[in-house]
DNA sequence: CGGATCCTTGATGGGATTCAATTCGGGTGG
DNA sequence: CCACCCGAATTGAATCCCATCAAGGATCCG
C-alpha cells in the first residue's frame, strides 16, 4: 500500500527491512478524497501527517482577491505535510487535485518512530528539506524563468518525481490536472498556460492533453527549461 | 556571541540552560566574510553548518544568462545551511550580502547534539521547516503579488525577523543592501525596484535610502502587501 | 440534446523590462 | 580643496511579455 513511499526513500537512501517495518507500524487510518477537496486548512492544529498513496495533491495559498498560488505538487509516496510534525499547524492549505487515497500517520507514532530510530528521523528531516529545495527551484522559476521555460520545467520535474514511484515512463505520464490548476502552479493565467503549451507543442517538445503529458523530446525540454535535476537529490551521499 | 541564535529560538520555543549550553558546546571556528563573497557553492560536500552572528546573507541560484534569484535572506541568529546537515551538499549558493561574522557548527557535533538531545533535533528540524515556510511565502509573492506589494512584503518580513534578534525598531532598521540585491530577491529588475520604492515613498508607507529602511506606516504597508506574519510561526504550540 | 466545464483563440491593454542617459554620493589623489 | 572617478540611484522612452476581456469550440454526461 505504501510501496511508493519506500521506493521514494530508497531512490536516495538505504532502508533496512527493520526500518521499513517500523515505518509500516506507524501507519494509521486510510482515507479517500475527491478531486478539488481541501483536506487540510491553514492554521488548523494537526496531530497527523498525511501520506499520498494515489493521486496528485498540492499545497496552496490564496490572496484576498481570490488569486491562488500552488507552492508544491505531491505525488504518490510523498508526505504532504510531514512538516506539520514540528510545525503543528500549517501556513498553507492542502488540496486533492485529482481523487486521492491517503494514509494518516499520527504524530504520536511519528514521535515514537523517530526517537527509537534516529536514522529514520534523519531520513524524514531530509524529506522536508527536499520539499524546501523544490520550493527554492520554484522561486527561481517564478522569479526568473519565462512562462514557457517555467512550464517546461514543471513537466521535467514531474517526470523525474513520478518515475521514482513508477508513475511515469521516460516519454510521458498521466497527469489529470486542468490548465487552471497548472496556472495556479505556474503563477500565470490559464490563458497563458494554454498558449505556452501550444508553443511547446509547436516546438515538438511535448503535448499535454486529456490528462496525459507526452514528452517528445526530453533533452530539448530540459534545455529550454534549464532543468538540472540535482535539486532533487537523487544521488546523495549516505545518511 | 550567539545570543541572537538563542533569542531566535526562544521567540518560538522554550530552551533550558542545559540545552543552551549543549548548543554552545557544538560551536566551532569563527570566520568573517566580506560583502559579496560567496562562501558556500552549490554541490560542494559540506561537513559544517554556518550560523550568522552579524550581517545579512542570502541563498541564490543563477540561470545561464546570468540572471540571479535570491531565494531567502538570512539575518543574525539564523543558520544559513542547517539543511546541509541532512542534504550533505546544497542546491544553491550562499553569499554574504553585507560583511558577515559567522560561526561554524561541525556536522559531527550536530550529530552528537541531536542524538543526545532529541528535543534540540526537533527544534532544528522546526527551524529548517521555517525556512521552507518562508520559501512558500516567496513563491506566493513571485507568482501572485504585484511588484509593489512584493517589495512591501519583503520589508514587512524583514522587520519582523530582525526585531526578534534586536536588529530592528518598530519603525525601521539598518539594511545595507543595494537595489540590485533587492531586485535579485524580488524577481525583478533594479530599475523597477527603484520605481516601486519611489511609489512606496510617495504613498507615505516607507523609505529605503543609504542602507536604512524607515517604515512610516507599518499597518498601511502590511495592508498593501497582505502581510500575515503567521507563516513565521511566532506563536507555535509547545514542541 | 442541453448544460457544464474546460480548452482555444483573438483583440486590447498594462505592468515590467530594456536601453540609455543623467544625477548623486563617497572616496582618492594631485 | 577641488577635479576626478566609480558605483549606485534615478529617470525617460520604447518595447514586450503576459494579463484581461470576450467569444467560440470541444468534450462529456445526465
Amino acid at each position: 500500500m505504501i510501496e511508493t513511499h519506500f521506493a521514494r526513500i530508497r531512490a536516495r537512501h538505504a532502508l533496512s527491512t527493520e526500518e521499513e517495518a517500523a515505518i509500516r507500524s506507524a501507519m494509521g487510518t486510510s482515507l479517500s478524497f475527491e478531486a478539488h477537496h481541501t483536506f487540510v486548512e491553514a492554521d488548523t492544529l494537526l496531530d497527523v501527517s498525511i501520506l499520498i498513496v494515489e493521486g496528485i495533491a498540492g499545497r496552496y495559498k490564496d490572496l484576498r482577491d481570490g488569486q491562488r498560488q500552488i507552492t508544491e505538487l505531491h505525488v504518490p509516496g510523498d508526505f504532504t505535510d510531514l512538516h506539520s510534525f514540528t510545525l503543528k499547524r500549517l501556513d498553507h492549505n492542502l488540496i486533492a487535485l485529482t481523487p486521492c487515497r491517503v494514509v494518516l500517520f499520527p504524530h504520536a507514532k511519528l514521535a515514537e518512530l523517530t526517537e527509537r530510530y534516529p536514522r529514520i528521523a534523519r531520513l524524514y528531516w531530509f524529506s522536508t528539506n527536499l520539499d524546501a529545495a523544490i520550493h527554492r527551484e520554484w522561486v527561481l522559476s517564478m522569479g526568473r524563468r519565462s512562462a514557457i521555460a517555467r512550464t517546461a520545467h514543471l513537466f521535467c520535474e514531474l517526470q523525474v518525481r513520478l518515475s521514482l514511484v513508477g508513475r511515469a515512463d521516460p516519454d510521458g505520464f498521466d497527469f489529470r490536472l486542468s490548465q487552471v490548476d497548472l496556472a495556479e502552479c505556474l503563477g500565470m493565467t490559464s490563458v497563458h498556460v494554454n498558449r505556452s503549451l501550444r508553443r511547446l507543442r509547436e516546438l515538438g517538445l511535448m503535448t499535454f492533453r486529456n490528462g496525459r503529458a507526452e514528452l517528445h523530446d526530453v533533452p530539448g525540454l530540459r534545455e529550454l527549461a534549464e532543468f538540472d535535476p540535482s535539486y532533487l537529490y537523487l544521488d546523495p551521499p549516505p545518511l
